[in-house]
This record gives structure tokens, sequence and C-alpha cells, in this order.
RNA sequence: GGGCCGGUAGAUCAGGUGGAAGAUCGCUACAUUGGCAUUGUAGAGGCCGCGAGUUCAAAUCUCGCCCGGUCCA
């Protein structure tokens, strides 16, 4: 049999026959023997719109999802399955993915793996999934959904081990029996599609359940890992057996609902509420009966029936499957104008997918993410703005945050999230306000962007819209909306440009992952044991004996690839290895600690990494044999200070600000240690000092530092995916670090016994390090009380300068601010009347030759104050004038400027002038024919200068 | 994590090939009207984000920092 067959005794105990698809050529099997189609093909249309698949399910929306769900668990639980809870939709226990995008998510990659075992075995579960890459088709198609739940039935085998719960036959029967017996599907209805799955480095054969035109579910047997050397091949890779065999089964419950509701499409049957209120308030159904000549009710139940074969991507040219569905819905008695159908189909595609976004959204910010311009929550930005800009078309009156009111009320009824339900509706209505924001500067940056473009142009160029798309977020059909409004009438966006679009965006990804960068970890083939780790045992312990078991000087290659951090004091010249040590290497955001190795003579150690369990001593010289170690117990205390600080800030942060509260990165340093956590807004200086408050409550309590090894599998039990703050876990068995029922979290470092070891907190400031996430920086004992010292001799120093008390700075600094700003005024009109009084008379500066004035002198002032006589002196047409004026300052400047349009300007051009006079200062400059500049670095020639431009005018 | 754009008057934004800091709204005073809206005239209001560099000369060019925006993974 070759890979990816199915054929199981099932199939032949109930009557199926095995046939090869007339359309995709992929076998199917059947009970119905006239079937020539798999059933998932552009010629299957769906058959249960009207007619439903599964009877017994009059309810529609929430009370459908959970009752069909409820079915489902209590079916396989009846199976002896064990039932799960659901996973969080944002995978913070993967750094592969961003959302839980199946079940088997929950599970990857330690128990797929064979690392940890699974939860229970067989289990089933729903697990609520997000997928983005289908986003465009959403609405329009009347199938997809950016979110849904992947029910399913798991068991993971063992056949080596004699572990074998079921395989393909059995995992087959319970799908039937759950069709059949317990949904009453009519049995000839459904095909089993041989169709091998692979993907995220597994693959094995799989069979997709296609029910009246409508894939219900996909059964994928896991059984090949990818190998090189691998006997099968899929899709161009290889592929061999694993020691794991895998049941990974997805049924949608959303589609269930859909056939057994009947509806034209998925969305009336789980959103019905929110379908018919957004039909209602934005006008749809008036403007639908107005359209003459037209049977509604036809039209879009056929709509949805060829909907469901059209594919709508990213980028795709909407309009060529327009025409496409108005030749087939002409064909089928529906007379209508292409126009006619996409004023019906984009207000309704809005519609259709406000719900299903908003339902994303809600899961996703209930899950305690925060909304940003970066990795998961730019993904809810994305989906926000989207869900703005289609109730923006539909012309309806509501808020986001109503709209999530709404949504959560109608649609998520008694689910239970981390963040609150202020919470989510909060972040909703910032998010609604950046992005008005956004469109309100986006006007003027359109208005700018095309002001060199003609007002009746028709087409903008691609860089502008390019430009304004990924610098200012508007996409090119806002752009033109913009544009329209704003005078320019006649412009539309060119076919293709989408398409142009995403090609530029893919590009830009190819290229920017061309450029990786190497680690900072020394790999090359160091084969040694694993180093014992001391210092978990007593983190105040400081001296040990040791024996060397590498040692080798570092090029200055290898220096720089280790990306010291700046608290490291001189260049390391060797690494050198031991068999075990109290120095802590740097990990999990601590540094590295430094000290002394010595035996016969010593040797500094500046910084401490690990490599693969090996601690690599960064040495200034070489050392072999027995030797003693001492590492600085000052900085190692600090650093605990820090790290320990660090987790009670944490802590505290999410006791003030909420649940979404999470650790985006930490670095715990000798001079300060910083936090960045997620959080939607700006923190103030009111809320720093909150978060300072708590956090030294919790160090007054003196609570105990709990530091425990568990078995991943436990930990997650006990403590859940809080633990994961400082990312997805690495290993099998974890350390945790739990203070009390403060904080609690998986990390390595090293920390006090007890909280009130650490002395004090001092939140320092505050900084955003992008949107979405505060940096805080902390200090804590001793640097805290430096920090406090060096603080005051700063406000000591400056109010010295000034000669007031500290307390009296800020006014006095207000005070001599205010001044300065009023003597420059002041300087400033002053100067205005020194130009006035010196420009007024003749003198002995003036001269007169064939009706031209020239003005020859030197100024007292600044190149301002000359800028103000020239303009004075030469700006009356009537009084043709000729004036060089020049000053010492600044090492010696010279302006000449004539009086435009008339006999002056057309005999002498200023830049000559200046050209053959500034010499004498030095110096060079330039400007117009009528107003040059320029300066030296000789004020001393500064009269010879003025000399040389009365004989080159021949005024002596 | 990578890329792109921006920071100029109280607000919204021009200016950007280096060569005298601008517009609109708002503000103040005066005038107009019985009063207000309106209208007119005059005026105040700028560390051109911060710091270096290049240059005779930087809001303008270069680099670093701070702050904001945005696209992609």
């Amino acid at each position: 049999m070759a890979f990816g067959e199915i054929d199981i005794p099932f199939f032949h105990d109930t009557g199926f026959v095995r046939k090869k698809c007339r359309v995709s050529d992929l076998w199917f099997w059947t009970r119905d023997e006239n079937r020539d189609t798999c059933g998932d093909t552009v010629e299957d249309e769906y058959t249960f719109i009207g007619k439903p698949l599964i009877a017994g399910f009059p309810e529609r929306g929430n009370a459908l999802l959970t009752k069909m769900r409820e079915t489902f668990l209590t079916f396989f639980e009846e199976q002896g399955h064990t039932r799960i809870q659901p996973y969080p939709v944002i995978a913070r226990w993967r750094d592969d993915i961003h959302l839980t995008i199946a079940s088997i998510a929950d599970f990857q990659p330690d128990v797929t793996g064979g690392v940890i075992p699974p939860p229970a075995n067989p289990l089933t579960i729903s697990q609520p999934c997000i997928r983005l890459t289908d986003v465009a088709a959403v609405g329009r198609s009347g199938r997809h959904l950016t979110t849904f739940e992947m029910m399913a039935h798991h068991c993971f085998n063992r056949p080596k081990d004699g572990d074998v719960v079921y395989w393909i036959d059995q995992c087959v029967r319970l799908c039937d029996e759950l069709f059949v017996k317990r949904l009453g599907i009519d049995s000839s209805l459904i095909t089993y599609v041989e169709n091998p799955w692979s993907g995220g480095g597994n693959a094995g054969p799989a069979v997709e359940v296609i029910v009246g035109g409508l894939e219900l579910a996909t059964l994928v047997f896991m059984s090949l890992e990818e190998d090189p050397q691998g006997q099968y091949e899929i899709k161009g890779e290889r592929y061999s057996e694993m020691d794991l065999q895998i049941i990974d089964t997805g049924y949608g419950l959303e589609r269930f609902c859909w056939a057994a509701a009947g509806t034209p499409t998925i969305y009336e049957a789980i959103y019905p509420e929110t379908v018919s209120w957004l039909r209602e308030s934005s006008g749809f159904d008036s403007r639908l009966g107005m359209m003459k000549g037209i049977d509604a009710d036809l039209l879009l139940s056929e709509l949805s029936m060829l909907a469901g074969i059209l594919n709508i991507d990213v980028g795709t040219d909407v309009s060529a499957l327009y025409e496409k569905l108005v030749e087939r819905l002409t064909s089928r008695g529906v007379d209508i104008s292409l126009d006619d159908l996409k004023s019906i189909t984009e207000p309704l595609s809005a519609i259709y997918a406000i719900p299903d976004h908003l339902h994303a959204l809600c899961n996703m910010l209930g899950d305690g993410l925060v909304p940003s311009n970066v990795k998961a929550g730019y993904l809810a930005r994305m989906l926000a703005r989207r869900t703005l800009k289609m109730r923006d078309q539909l012309g309806i009156d509501v808020s986001l945050r109503e709209l999530g009111e709404h949504h959560l009320d109608v649609n998520l009824v008694g689910r239970q999230f981390t963040q609150t339900r202020d919470g989510i509706l909060t972040i909703l209505e910032l998010e609604e306000k950046r992005y008005v924001q956004m469109l309100r500067a986006g006007e003027a940056a359109v208005r700018t962007a095309l002001k060199d473009v003609d007002l009746g142009a028709e087409e903008i160029e691609d860089d502008i819209l390019f430009n304004l798309a990924e610098s200012r977020g508007l996409q090119p059909d806002m752009v033109v909306e913009i544009a329209k409004s704003a005078g320019w009438p006649n412009l539309t966006v060119r076919l293709g440009m989408a398409a142009d679009m995403a090609a530029r965006h893919a590009k830009q990804t190819k290229d920017t992952a061309r450029g990786k960068k190497t680690d900072g970890m020394l790999s090359d083939g160091i084969d040694l044991p694993v180093t014992s780790l001391d210092y978990y045992q007593d983190t105040t312990k400081s001296e040990f004996n040791a024996k060397v078991l590498h040692c080798k000087p570092l090029s200055s290659d290898d220096v720089g690839k280790l990306n010291l951090s700046s608290e490291v004091i001189g260049v390391p010249t060797h690494r050198i290895v031991l068999d075990r040590t109290l120095f802590y290497p740097e990990g999990g955001g601590q540094l590295g600690d430094s000290g002394t190795l010595t035996n016969d003579k010593a040797v500094n150690v500046l910084d401490s990494r690990i490599n693969e369990g090996v601690v690599l001593h960064l040495t200034d010289g070489p050392l072999e044999g027995e030797v003693s170690g001492e590492i600085n117990i000052d900085r190692r205390r600090q650093l605990m200070d820090h790290h320990t600080s660090v987790h009670i800030v944490g802590g505290s942060a999410r006791a003030i600000l909420g649940p979404h509260i999470w650790q985006a990165g930490s670095n715990k340093g000798e001079r300060y240690a910083r936090l960045d956590v997620t959080h939607y807004q700006r923190l103030t200086r009111l809320q720093l000092d909150e978060i300072e408050d708590h956090a030294n409550e919790i160090i007054s309590q003196d609570l105990p530092v709990e530091k425990l090894v568990l078995d991943r599998a436990d930990a997650d039990a006990q403590f859940g995916f809080e633990l994961y703050q400082g990312g997805p876990p690495k290993h099998q068995q974890i350390r945790v670090i739990r203070i009390g029922d403060h904080d609690v979290q998986a990390c390595g470092g090293t920390h006090h016994d007890k909280v009130g070891q650490i002395g004090d907190i001092r939140i320092i400031r505050s900084s955003a390090v992008q949107d979405g996430v505060e940096r805080l920086q902390i200090v804590a004992g001793e640097t805290g009380r430096e920090y406090a010292r060096k603080q005051e001799a700063i406000l000591a120093e400056a109010s010295d300068v000034l000669g007031v008390n500290a307390d009296e700075l800020p006014t006095a600094v207000q005070r001599f601010f205010d001044e300065w700003k009023s003597q420059k005024k002041t300087i400033e009109n002053l100067e205005t009347e020194i130009v006035r009084l010196r420009t007024s008379g003749g003198g002995d500066d003036s001269f007169e030759k064939e009706g031209v004035r020239y003005v020859i002198m030197e100024g007292t002032g600044d190149m301002r104050q000359l800028l103000g006589m020239v303009g004075e002196l030469t700006r009356d047409q009537a009084k043709p004038t000729v004036a060089i004026l020049g000053t010492r300052e600044g090492g010696g400047k010279l302006l000449v400027a004539i009086t435009e349009s008339c006999v002056a300007s057309e005999r002498h051009n200023a830049v000559e002038i200046l050209n053959s006079i500034s010499t004498h200062i030095s110096g060079g400059g330039g400007g117009k024919p009528t107003f040059a500049q320029g300066g030296g670095s000789n004020p001393d020639g500064l009269d010879n200068a003025l000399e040389a431009a009365k004989q080159l005018l021949g005024l002596q």
C-alpha cells in the first residue's frame, strides 16, 4: 500500500467503496456507489443551505455552539476520553507561533516530541483557535472565519513500547459513529478523502471528512518526522517513522453548527443577533428592498452557494471574481448588474466579518494580550482597524467599545477570561482613539503627498501610495477616499495595486530574512561534561575548589561574538571550563558573575556564560590544574537584589495595572535592572509610585522566596502559563521561583531566600520600548542608595550654580528661563532700533553714483543685525541701493545686498562682489545675484575687505 | 526582531536643491453693531525634540540619543 492510502477494516465492514475523484484526482471512500466527486471540489455546491444535515439543533448563535460543543465532548467522554480545558488563544508556551492555530498546537512541541507525557490519553478538547491567513476572505466566502473552535479527540501511541490506545481504524469508526448515530447525518452523504498531511516537521496519512460539500473534519494520523535519510517523501521533504504515533483530529465546531442550521452563510448560524443588528442599523435591509426586479432571498441564497466556490486571497483582484459571479447568477435566473451586485456584497461582507473579527479580538484581549505595533499585539491592532474600517464603510454610529460590549454580552456569555471586562473595553476604546488619530493625521499627509499632483489626475504614482501605506498605515483605497474629498475627484486605485503591494511586502520580508546575525555563544566543538552548578545550593557562598577541564585562548573574533555587557571591565583573553562552579553564567536576563580563579597564580573572571550546560569562565589569562575560585560576592548580592526585585515589581505591576501585565523582557546588572512589561498606555509617575509602594510592601512582609524544581507537566498543572513570563520553557524540568502568592515564574537566576534581604526598591523611571511595552528601570539595595546619593549631588550642584536651596530650584529655574526669554525679546527689539537708527541717516558710509546709492559700512552686531540692516536699506525700489555690510563677529561676516529689479541689480551681482572681497577675511560664501552672504576666519581683514569693495565699485 | 516615516507658534500643519522662520485656526487689543454672531485692523506667541559633526553659514546635510507613528515577520 502506498503512503497516504487508507484501507481499514471499517470501510469494508460497513459497505464503503473506494473511488477516484473525477475533479481532484484524490481517492475517497463513500457508501454511495454513484458518487464520482470527492465532495470538496468546485463542482460540489453546498447542499445543506435551507436543508440542514444535522437535525435536532433549532438553536442559533451562542446557544447552538454551546449545545454542539457539549454534544461532541460528551460523546467522546462516553468513549473513554478525558475532557481537557482549552488553552489560551495566545500561544505563550511556544516561540514559533503567536496564536493557537489548532488543538494539536497545545501539545507541541514537547508532548508531540515525546519529551513530556500528555495531560490525559486519550483526550478530547474544544480549542478556540485564531488563524489570520485567510482574513481577506472572511465575510466574502460565506464560510471563512478568523476565529473558530477546533473540537478534537487526540491520542498518543507508543507502539514500540506496546502502548497503543487506538489508531486509524478505531479513529474513523468513532468519527463515523458521531456523525451517523449521534448527529443523525445521512451516511450516504459522507465521504472520507485520502489526503496526506504534512507540516511543522511532521507528517502522516490523513482523511478529510466531507458532507454536503462542506469539510467537517480532518483526521490526521501523525506518524512521520522529518529526516533527510527517511524513506518517505512528501512535498519534497523526506520523512521517517517516529516513535510516537499521534491521532490528531480537527472538527470545526462552527461548521457543524452551520450544517445544523442550514443558514445561507456560517455567520448567520453562529452570530445571528449581530448580523441582524448590523443589517438593521446600517440600513442594508431597506436598501435591498428598494432594488427593483430582484428577488432578494433568491439572490442571497444563490450568492452563498456560489461564494463557497470562489477563493479570495490577500492581493486578489476582486473585480475579476465579481464578473464571474454576475455570469453565474445570470445563468441561474438572477439578473443583476455588476454595480448592483457590489452594492449588496460589499456591505454584506462587512456585516459578516465584523462579528468574526470581534470574536478574535475579544478572545485575544481576553487572554491578556495588549495591542501593539509588533508581534501578536500587531495582529490584534490589525483586526481592530479592519473592524473600524468596515464599520465606517457601513456608516453605522457605534463605537468599537460598544461593538465589543455587544459581542461579550451576546456571543461570549459565560466565557472566562483572564483580562477583566473593563480591561477589554478600555483597550478597545484606546484602539479606536488611535485609529481616529491615524486617519486625521492621514488627511494632512495625503494632502501634502499629493500637492504636486494635478487636480484632475486619475491615478497616483505607486511610490506615493507605497509610502503612505507603510509609513502612515493608509491603504490605497483609503488614500483615494481621502483625496476625493480633498479636491482630487477623479482618482481611482490602479488595477493590480493590491497584488503589487503584497508582492512588495513579500520581497521586503525575504530581503530582511537574508541578513541573519550570529548569537553570542562560542559553540565550536566543545565536548565536555555538563558543569556542576553549585550556585543553586547556597546563593550566599562565594568560595569553592574545582578542576580545570579546558582552557583556550579567545580570538578577537570570538570576543566580538560574545556581545559583552558594558558592565564587563576589560577584555577576556581565555575561556576556562571547570568541573564545578559557583559562577552564575549570564542567563534569564541576569548578567554573569565576575571574580577570580587561583592556583599558584591568579586570573580574573570577567564574565561567565553557559552553553549546553557547560559554564565558560571568561578570564584575562590561562590557568590549569586544581584551582580555588572566588566570586565577587558584593556584585552577586547586588545582582540578586535586582533579580528578586524584578520578580516583585512584575507581580506588583500585575496587581496594580491588571492581568495583561506580562514580562516582555528583562535585564539585571549591577548598576540597574530593567523590566519590560506589556501595557496599553504610557505609565504616569503616579502609577509608578503605586507599583513601587506595593513592591516595598511585599518586601516589608519579608516573604520567603521558594525555589522549586518541578517536571514541566506538574509545574503547568500547578501554576499555569503565568510561569513562562521569560519565554517558552526549554527543558523537561524547570526551576520555579515563587514569592508567596505574589509572583511565581520559571527562572534559572540566583535569588535571595527572603525578600527582606533586598532592602528597598526604587522605580527610577519608565520609558516606551515599543507601543504596548513599557520599560521600568529599577534600582534596589545598595545601588538604590547610591542612586539616591547621586541624585542629591546633582540637585546640590545645580542649586549651587543658582545660589538657591534645592527646594527652590524649580521656581528659580523657571524664573531664569522666563527672564532669558524676555531678555532675548528685548535684545531683538533693541537690534531693530539700532537698524532703524543706522540706516535712517546718510553719513560717511553712503555714496551716490549714477543714480545708485552705495552703503558700505561695518556693523557692531551679529549676522542677524546685519540682515535686518540690509533689508531696511534695499527694500525701497524707488531708491536703488547696493549695501555691503561687515562685522567682526564669529571670524568676520560679510553681506552684500542689492535692491531687486532696478538699475542697481542690473549693474551689479552680489555674489561676484562678495567673492572678490571675502578673500580678505579668509573665507567664502554665496547666495543669489541680489543677496549674498559669507564669512571667514580673519576678522582683522574686514577693513581691507570693505576698502576693496569701494575700489571694485570705483567709489575712490 | 527588521524596515519605513515623523517631531517647526496654544492646536493642525507648510517650508527641506543649506543663505532674513511661515499659513490656517485659536489668543489679546482696538474698530464695527443696542448686544451677540459676523467682519475689519493691529499685535502677542518659536531652545525648528536633545546632543555632537560637516560648513563662512544648518530648521534644512551626517551621526547618536529621546519621543511619537506605521508596515511586515
